[in-house]
Order: structure tokens, then sequence, then C-alpha cells
DNA sequence: GTTAGCACTCTCCCCGCGAGAGTGCTAACG
DNA sequence: CGTTAGCACTCTCGCGGGGAGAGTGCTAAC
């Protein structure tokens, strides 16, 4: 294990290289933190850092810059978590309150106000049940043969799809359709409607009945994941190259985040990390993830995470996705917003 | 007006400069198209050409660069269509066919093909109704005292909001709320919703009901629109410097899109092209939009939208954004999808 | 084990300059 | 009078040189 004095110093790298990004060189340490240490003895340290891979070199002489090895260890034992200050409570708090009774807009703010408080990428998923079950199905006419199918779910996540109808069929019958569909599947998941299916005398009911299985069964919308912060994160001194910018943005679609973040799950309560090459999409091998679950009602389960490069400000950034988690499920599932507080 | 000769000069030097995004001189115009004329008299007329303000001279010897003034003459009277080929609109319907089932999805994926036909952003909305309807109402239990309003309306668009309802209700009773908000205001428009909640005896129904009237007259939602290509369009030479990149990705966000398209209108059937300081946003100072309103069932409209740099292929996009725009209106309101050709 | 000193390395930025592209102007031409 | 050749002038862009500066690794002394 690191000696003491070997973790002191890098903490102290890390520190450095988050707050200024540029490589940390042995002066820098010695003048800035008054360790009782010369250059050269923290040259000697910073080597044997490099030996066991905690940071590295970009080329010959500069200085160091941490490894993900080296922010590993630095989140599970050197970090110290920067505590979120009355005043900021207050004001997360306040920005909470004057949410706008969408509800959309409602997570949308709330991915606004954890990408300000960190300056990164926030990311905010609806709550949903993993397995809802239909609420209430609805059927709009399109054009003669098709109409929107939209169901409801009992977690209050809402589905669309395209369904066939009979050409001959205006919308008092689909009405008509619909309500059959409502006391057949109402209360249904996936599997009770498709055993429901077989029962339809209708050929059409049959289809539609099948239609909500698949809609039940299906992942939540684009809709339901919100994106706050692209330009603050990408303003960082890691995106110089537009190369680099437009891979981000690309990436950063609400289409594609979604498969992200199922895969990097998010540990109820407290917060996931995954640094650099922890992650399994290619795009995130110089990002960090940083991921919690939160709670809504009656088993829904949401998440919130912040992205950002590698180099971010972990002791910042940590107990503020848990502690905006941590409200998300006050507000959403219990009485007081004060128990929520972290 | 124009002299014919100095607009056929005109219209090379707009096909050029869309063509190769660098200043256009006199001897690539001499050169490249036939022209029976010398340099030094193409030089003479595009001197003229300036005075008129239509075209720039970035420097003082530099090729010549089309003014906004010289980008609407040409698209009003120079340019000529691209047709859309046999092949390319089997491409593209063909496209549309393996449509997913997913409403969402499908707009989505209209909004890729879109892109990928113009190579810029391309947007596409849900088409709905200027004043909908409620068709059908759902209340969905969060904390005691606060519901999820989850309203569907008659044109199939969904808005939902965070609603009060009595501490001590659990989900059995805000279900029988549900049915009563249901009987109450099923098929009623904002006024008449708001007319009704006199009658409601229950102080909470009564502010059910005002919530429910609210959201009837709200805007859509962001989900309601649909964002493709943002990649390839900041590709292009005119994203050169990062904050230029940036500045287009804040705004290209659905949340400021919604706002911009609205004020763009979007004439139905044709297209409409705004270039430059046409537009009335800010960061559009310098792209031109092209925008085309698309009918879906029951006078519902949505609009098809491409957004580029004012060096845009005006003659590709146009007809392109037409075409796609006259596909919605098929796919959504007639009876086959031929008639909607364009 | 620690430290001073030193040679060496690598980046970064500035600067200058030449090549090249293009114009405007003038003067000649039909 | 419109058109054209010729020419001087201007401005950009890319390239290479070079010096300053920052930082390291190593060695030798403490």
């Amino acid at each position: 294990m690191l000696s003491q004095r070997r973790a002191d110093i890098l903490n102290l790298v890390v520190d450095e290289y988050i707050d200024t990004a540029t490589p940390v060189s042995s002066r820098a340490l010695a003048d800035r933190h008054n360790l009782a240490l010369s250059t050269a003895t923290i040259r000697n340290e910073l080597a044997r850092l490099e030996e066991d891979g905690y940071v590295t070199h970009p080329y010959t002489s500069a200085g160091r810059v941490p490894s993900n090895v080296g922010y590993r260890f630095y989140v599970e034992r050197l970090m110290e978590e920067e505590p979120i200050g009355p005043a900021e409570q207050r004001t997360i708090e306040h920005q909470f309150h004057q949410a706008p009774p969408r509800y959309g807009d409602w997570l949308r703010l709330a991915a606004s106000i954890l990408a300000a408080a960190v300056g990164n990428v926030a990311v905010v998923t609806r709550p949903q049940r993993p397995r809802p079950a239909l609420r209430h199905a609805q059927l709009v006419q399109l054009r003669p043969g098709a109409a929107l199918l939209v169901a409801v779910m009992d977690d209050g996540s809402v589905r669309q799809r395209i369904a066939a109808v009979p050409e001959t069929e205006g919308q008092t019958h689909l009405g008509e359709r619909a309500l059959r569909l409502n006391e057949r599947c109402a209360g249904s998941g996936a599997e009770a409607a498709r055993a429901l299916a077989r029962d339809a005398a209708d050929l059409h009911d049959r289809r539609l009945v099948l239609d909500v299985a698949d809609l039940i069964e299906e992942h939540a919308e684009d809709a339901d994941l919100h994106i706050a912060g692209v330009r603050s994160a990408l303003e960082q001194p890691e995106f110089d190259s537009t190369d680099r910018i437009l891979d981000a943005v690309q990436h950063l679609e609400a289409y594609h985040l979604r498969g992200t973040l199922r895969a990097a799950g998010g540990g109820r309560g407290g917060a996931r990390i995954l640094i650099g090459d922890e992650n399994r999409a290619d795009w995130l091998q110089e990002w960090t993830v940083v991921i919690s679950g939160f709670e809504g009602p009656d088993g829904a389960t949401g998440a919130v995470a912040v992205l950002g490069p590698t180099r971010m400000r972990y002791g910042r950034i940590i107990p503020r996705v848990r502690y905006v988690s941590a409200l998300m499920s006050g507000l959403l599932q219990e009485a007081e917003l004060q128990e929520a507080g972290g």
C-alpha cells in the first residue's frame, strides 16, 4: 500500500490537476502546499507513484497527471467531500420550489439545477416502474386503417404507437374499441395482456391487445431523459479540438444516453462512480459518470447522473449528485422535503 | 433590376460558394463555367453586384461571397431545384416504411431521414391541434398531498403536471377523483373546463378541473420536438471555432428550438425560408431556416424544418423539406402514401 | 533519506517571410 | 462604349526557426 507521504502527495497532485488542468510539477506542489520537502524529494516520490501506476507523464519533461487508477484511489481514500453549505442548500431547494407545475419541466429543472451546481452535464431520468401495468389506453384516429394507440401506465409513464385498425372504422368505433381494450387490459402487465389476447373474439381487438402488451414491455421514451449543462461541460479544456466536441455532442443525445445510463446502473441511495475505462461505452473512456438512483412512489426508480471528463471535481460533484437524488426521492415519495436533505 | 448577365454571374457565384465555402474569384467563374467572358469583365460585373449589395468582400483582395440579399434573390429567381430522383424517393420511402411502431421513434426517424438527405439539422414536431380537448385524465399518487395528473388530449398529445390532492387520500380515492374529472371534463376545451370548475362541489375537484384547463392550454412538451443531424451540420466549415460550435449546441436544444420554430411559423404545404437576418432570434443571424407545415388528422399541424448556415444547398434542401413534409401529411392523414409524393 | 545543482529535453509561442491568390486600375483594342 | 490584357498592389496562409521557459532525472554532497 501507499505510504502516508506518498498518498498525501497523490492527493495534492489530483487536487491540483483537477484545479488547473495542467500537468502538476514538483515545484507547484512544494510552493502551493507547505510540504516540508524539497522539490527533489517530491520528484522521487512522484517517480514511485508513476511506477505504481497512479500518475503518468504526458511527455518526458512535463509534470504529472493522475491515471484512472490514481483517480480511483483518490475517490476511495483521499478525497475530501466538499459539504453543501446551508446557503447552497437553500439555493437548490429554493430553485426546486420555484418548480413549474409541468412534470417534464420539473424534471428538466432538476437536471439544470444539478448541472449548474457541478458545471458538467447532468442527466435526470423519469422514475418508472420496471414492469408497469396498463392504466388506460386511448385510440386516436390517424388515417383510415391506422390509429395512434396511447397507453398510460400506472406509474404515470406514457407510450404511444401507431396501430392497425379496420379501414372502415371512424373515431366513434375506435372509441368503442378503446373501451373494450380498457375493460380487458386495465391493470394488466405485459404477460397478463398477452394471455388475454387469446380471448378476444375480434382479430383487430386481439392485435390491439398485443400492441398494448408490447407497449408495456417497451423501454422508456427519449422524453423521459432530461439533459442539461452540455455547454458548460464542453467549455472545459479537455474539449480543445472540434472533433472532441462533436463526438461528445453526438453521444450526449437523449437517444444515446438512455442506453449508457442503463448500462451504468445506479446504486440506490449512494452514488456509483465510473472512471474512464471503467465505463463500457467507447466514447466514455475519458469520461467519468457519477450516478445515483432515486425512488419515486410505488417502486418506481429514476436516476440522477453527472457526466464529465475524468478530471472532475469529485469532492464537489459526488455529494451534490447524492443530494439532488435524495431531494428527488423526497419530493416524489416522502411526506416532507426536509426529510430528504443530506 | 439585374441584367441577365449579372444575374447569371450571381447565380454562379452562389452556386460556387455553396459548393466550396471559399470566396469565389473571377478566375474560378471563368474557368469552371464557360462564360464567354474574360476575368476582367467578370470582375467589373462583380463590382457592380457588390455595389448593389448582392455580394460582399471578406477583405480587400479575396473573392466574393453572397450576402443575405444575394441568397434571397438566388432562392427566389435563380436557383434550380435539384429534383428527388426515383431512387432517392424509394430510399426515403423505404426508410419510412421501416418505421418502428413507436410513435416517438417514428417522428425521430423522420427527422433522421431528412437530416441525412440534406446534411444539416432537421427538426420534426409532433402534430397537434391548436386547441385540443381533453380525452382522458389520470391521477397517479406521488406522495401524500401530491399526485401526477396525466392528461391525454384528443389529438393524442399528453401533458403531465404535479397536482395538489387531499393529504389523506390514497390511490383508490384518487381513482374516484379521476373518474369524476373525466365525467366532468372529457371532451372539453380549456374555456369549457374553466367554466365547469364552478360546478364542482369539492374544493379539490375544482382545483383539479382548473389544472386540467391549464394543461389543455399549455404548449407542447419538449418531447414533441425531434432533432437530428446536429453533428453533420456542425462539421461544416462555418463552425471552425469552438465558440461557434458551443453557441450552436446550446441553441439547438429541444427546449430552445420550440420557441424558435413557433416564431418561424410554417406555411402549410410549401416551404418558408428565413435567411440570416430574416430570422428574429439573435443566434440565427447566420443561419437559414427552411420550414414547412404538415397536417395530421383532424386539424392537427406539425412542422418539418431544416436549419443550417446561410450557405446551404437551397436547391437540394427546399424540395426535400417539402417532400418529407408531404410524406408526413400523407402518412398521418391521407389514405395512401403514393398520393403524398412531390 | 534528503537536498542542491546541473545538464538535458520537450513544448509553446512568437515572428518573419515567401508563396500564392485575387483584386482594382489603366490603357489599349474592336 | 464595352471588353480585355497587363500590372502593381494587397492580404492571407502556411512554414520553419529560434528562443524562452518549465520540468525532469541524475549525481553527488549533506
